[in-house]
RNA sequence: GCCCUGGUGGUGUAGCCCGGCCCAGCAUAGGAGGCUGUCGCCCUCCCGACGCGGGUUCGAAUCCCGCCCAGGGCGCCA
């Protein structure tokens, strides 16, 4: 039976959030995976999950067809199965109503055992479960994270789309460095030398002096030799750019941003985030912002090592966690430590229109007013060491006039991370890259 | 790349410091059976493991060396 079409009359008539005691007494479909069966005697009980929860199956022995029973009783754990049945509403149900058994197809049976329980306590290790992500993804507990790593996106876009943003995608195979630095993958494209591109950061740009206002979702590649928690090889950005905006438009953007996804996971994921246990608040705006000079003299009063002009250690930014619970930003960073195309003040060149979001002492997103002008941007490039004439598709561009702009990039995984509090950043990814992981 | 910790049945762990009492304990999953309102059911019985290679010793899961793998920390960043 297994890699049949499905059968003559085994297609769905409800899901498991719509078996309720106010339609006792219909006949329905309902299909789904096994997650338990549990036998007391003459009597059966098998829950199964569908997209929208799980539900209730009761066989009776003497109200059953006997080799429906004995189907059912032997079921495990992974089958993928179809039920006939009647709802019946019962109290004692757990959602007061379940569906009683009349027929039963079996779609597949699981030819091993996963290496874990789904409702296990003790987890086998994320290494483990990642070999088998799918598999793993069955758990009630992580598809919570992505049902809400899905409201996220869903918040992120209306809300973008609402303030008049369109999104773009833009190259991932790129010619030269974005950036500079050396954490790219470089890839052999036909017979020239390619990377995959660590940001879309100079494309939002260029872009932005056609639509003004731009997003992307998308993936970026970075080939740091890290091993953390908080690291991957490949992960989601969300890039924002605005035409006719600096920092203080788009800090207030981004926090607007993030209020409205916890708003919305909010309401729409109550049952992912009990799942999870998770006690969410929505973050109070605006948010907190300090400014690095002041960041800066606390940690020194406090006698952590710090070095002006470069970015906070980690043990430095632990201790700024500890300090300033939940999100806040850390704004006017030195020049030297941001990159060239990232605006020096005005009033003060030594410092940039600049920010990062924190949550705690994990950095989320990091954005700036940016140059918008042609000579200046040569001029940053240089004094960082990189070759302008790698850049001279970029630069092009301004010559033909560029708006004054602004914008940032938040790190999804991260701002995962940040809502459901969930340390690994492997387990709010649905397939990790890292550097010893490029399977599944 | 460096530093630190750890690898015991399918899975999660106890035992390791202080070698013999460990033919390795517990839980869960799996197998057999019992149970008609369970709800991470329960009860009885069964099955199943010391990461790999060398060494020390009368004797190694336990001590030593090498390797592999994993986790944490640091540098970097989202």
């Amino acid at each position: 039976m297994v890699g049949l079409p499905i059968p003559e009359g085994w297609k769905r008539s409800h899901f498991s959030a719509d078996i309720k005691p106010s339609i006792k007494g219909e006949k329905v479909t309902v299909l789904g995976m096994v997650l338990s069966v549990r036998k007391q005697g003459g009597l059966c009980f098998v829950i199964l999950q569908d997209r929208y929860g799980t539900l209730q199956v009761t066989a009776h022995k003497d109200r059953t067809e006997p080799q429906v029973f004995e189907r059912l009783t032997g079921l495990k754990a992974h089958s993928y199965i179809g039920v006939k049945g009647v709802v019946k509403a019962i109290e004692k149900a757990p959602r007061g109503a379940e569906v009683e058994v009349d027929d039963l197809y079996v779609f597949s049976e699981p030819k091993r055992l996963p290496p874990f329980d789904m409702f296990a306590k003790t987890l086998p290790s994320l290494d483990k479960r990642l070999e088998i992500r799918a598999v793993d993804l069955r758990r009630p507990t992580a598809q919570a994270v992505f049902k809400i790593r899905h409201q996220v996106l869903q918040a992120i876009r209306s809300f973008l789309v609402e303030k008049g943003f369109i999104e773009v995608n833009t190259p991932k195979i790129i010619g030269s460095a974005t950036e500079g630095g050396a954490a790219l993958f470089p890839l052999l494209y036909y017979d020239k030398e390619a990377f995959l591109a660590q940001s879309p950061q100079l494309y939002k740009e260029q872009l932005s002096s056609a639509f003004e206002r731009v997003f992307e979702i998308g993936p970026v590649f970075r080939a740091e030799k890290f091993k953390t928690p908080r690291h991957l090889s490949e992960i989601t950005s969300v890039d924002v750019e605005m035409a006719f905006a600096d920092y203080e438009d788009v800090m207030k953007l981004l926090e607007e941003m993030i209020h409205r996804a916890i708003t919305d996971v909010l309401d729409k994921c109550s049952e992912e985030l009990k799942a999870l246990e998770i006690e969410l608040e929505k973050p109070r705006l605006p948010l907190k912002r300090l400014t690095y000079n002041e960041a800066y003299k606390t940690l020194k009063k406090l006698d952590v090592e710090v070095s002006w002009g470069e970015d906070f250690s980690t043990p430095a930014l632990r201790k700024l966690g500890e300090l300033n619970p939940g999100f806040y930003f850390i704004t006017d960073w030195p020049t030297v430590s941001k990159p060239f195309y990232i605006k020096p003040r005005e009033d003060n060149p030594r410092l940039s229109e600049s920010f990062d979001l924190m949550h705690g002492s994990l950095e989320l997103a990091s954005g700036g007013s940016r140059v918008s002008s042609r000579d200046l941007l040569a001029r940053r490039l240089r004094r960082q060491g990189l070759n302008p004439k790698l850049f001279e598709y970029h630069l092009r561009v301004y010559e033909y006039g560029m708006p004054p702009h602004a914008g940032f990039g938040l790190g999804l995984e991260r701002f995962m991370m940040a809502i459901t509090g969930i340390s690994n950043i492997r387990e709010v990814t649905l397939f990790p890259r890292d550097q010893t992981r490029l399977t599944p």
